[in-house]
DNA sequence: TTAATATGTAAGCGATTCCTTAACAAGGAG
DNA sequence: CTCCTTGTTAAGGAATCGCTTACATATTAA
C-alpha cells in the first residue's frame, strides 16, 4: 500500500496504517456474517455487548471474541462507560475494501467502463 | 437469556440460512490475500493453472483449491482448452460487496473522502 | 455489606482453513 | 509406443475459527 505523505492525524485513525500488523485485517474481519451484521447494528448507536447479545443467538463471550476482531480490524472502538462497554462503528478501514474493488470497477460491463474513460478524456 | 424475534432482513442476516446456500460466498472467497490476487492476476487475461502457480509460492493442488473456492462463489470461471483448464475472471458477484459496503457509505464524512483521496493502492 | 449486573478471560471442543505429499487420469510431444 | 505436462482427488497435519462452559473481576443497586 502506497500512502502520498498523509497528514497523520487526518482522521485520528491510526488503524490504516499497516506498520502495525494486527492478526486481523478489515477482509477477514467482515468475512463472518455475524460480524457483518453488529457493523450494521452499531452503525445506528453505539451499544454494550449486553445489549449486542439480544440480536444474536449465541453467547457474551462469543459477541465479545467477534467485537475483538472487529476491534483489531478497525471497525470499532470501545469505550468503558460504568460498568459497560460500549462499542461504536468505526466505518474509516472499510475504505480499504473500496479500494481494492475499485480495480474490478473497469471490468464489471466493459461498455460502461468505456463510456467512463470517454467522458475522463473529455474532461482532462 | 431471551432472544428478540427478530426480523430475517433486518440486518441483513438471511445469510443464516445455509443449508441451500454454496458452502464459500464471496466474502469469504475475498478474505484470503492470495485469492485476492488471483482475481487480479485473472483481470488481464484468462490462465491455466500452471501459469497461476508460476506467481506463488504454493504447490498446483493448492492453486487449484483456491480456484474451486473463486468457482463457488461466482468469481471466476473454468474451460477446458486440451490438457489445460483455463480460468476467467467473472467480477460481477463483487457486487453483493460493492452493495454491502455502500449502506456504510452515508457515514464516511468530509474527512474520509478526503482520505480517499491520498489512498492509492493496496498491494494484494 | 451483600447481591445483582456487566464484562473479561482461560480452557477446551468440533469444524474449517490452508497447505502439503502421493497417487492417479488424460492430453500432447518425441 | 513412451515420456512429460497438466489437472484432479485423497489423506492428513498444523493452525485457526466459532462457539461453549466455568470462573474471575469490576461496577452499581438494595
Amino acid at each position: 500500500m502506497k500512502l502520498k505523505q498523509l497528514p497523520n492525524n487526518l482522521l485520528g485513525v491510526s488503524a490504516i496504517n499497516k506498520a502495525s500488523q494486527p492478526k486481523h485485517d478489515v477482509f477477514q474481519a467482515i468475512s463472518d456474517p455475524t460480524r457483518r451484521s453488529m457493523l450494521k447494528l452499531l452503525a445506528d448507536r453505539e451499544m454494550s455487548i449486553a445489549e449486542i447479545v439480544e440480536y444474536f443467538p449465541i453467547t457474551r463471550t462469543a459477541v465479545n471474541k467477534h467485537l475483538h476482531i472487529l476491534s483489531e480490524a478497525g471497525l470499532v472502538r470501545s469505550r468503558k462507560a460504568g460498568r459497560e462497554t460500549r462499542y461504536m462503528l468505526i466505518p474509516a478501514p472499510l475504505i480499504q475494501i473500496q479500494n481494492w474493488l475499485s480495480f474490478f470497477e473497469q471490468y464489471w460491463d466493459e461498455r460502461l467502463s468505456a463510456l467512463r474513460r470517454f467522458v475522463e478524456e473529455d474532461n482532462d
